[in-house]
DNA sequence: TTGTTGACCTCTT
DNA sequence: CAAGAGGCCAACA
């Protein structure tokens, strides 16, 4: 069997798929989603999904997924380099210096969130 | 086909 | 305390 096509959702489906369940004003990491998928190591895996979430619908929220210090650091690569920070203030999250306020508390933890 | 890049994370010096 | 390098997996040229 040439094992192709094993797995009908690929990695991207599953971070995309994540990602989309993040409730309005959270935040997540890269770490926690590649963790949560198995992958602990290939967090930039994660961020690669997230480069191509543009052209997936629906829309996946990327402005919620952050790296594990909070920083916006994948604003540069929305539509503009402050989309990011303007859709995270529509949801409540305040942001200061391209990092999240209170990050901790803003964090969504798929691993525990959705393992309940 | 191989090699490089990439919105990261963690350890070591 | 701060800075640097390595590691992980997948897509692109």
């Amino acid at each position: 069997m040439t094992a192709v096509r094993k797995e009908s959702f690929s990695f991207f489906d599953n971070v995309y798929a994540v990602v989309r369940l993040i409730p309005r004003g959270r935040v997540t990491s890269y770490g926690a989603i590649a963790e949560y998928l198995g992958s602990k190591g290939s967090a930039r895996m994660v961020g690669w999904a997230m480069n191509a979430s543009f052209q997936v619908k629906p829309k996946v929220p990327a402005q919620r997924v952050v790296n594990r210090q909070g920083l916006l650091t994948g604003k540069h690569h929305f539509a503009t380099p402050t989309r990011m920070e303007e859709l995270l203030r529509a949801e409540g999250i305040r942001v200061k210096d391209n990092q999240v306020v209170d990050f901790e508390k803003k964090f969504w933890d798929p691993a525990k969130e959705l393992e309940l």
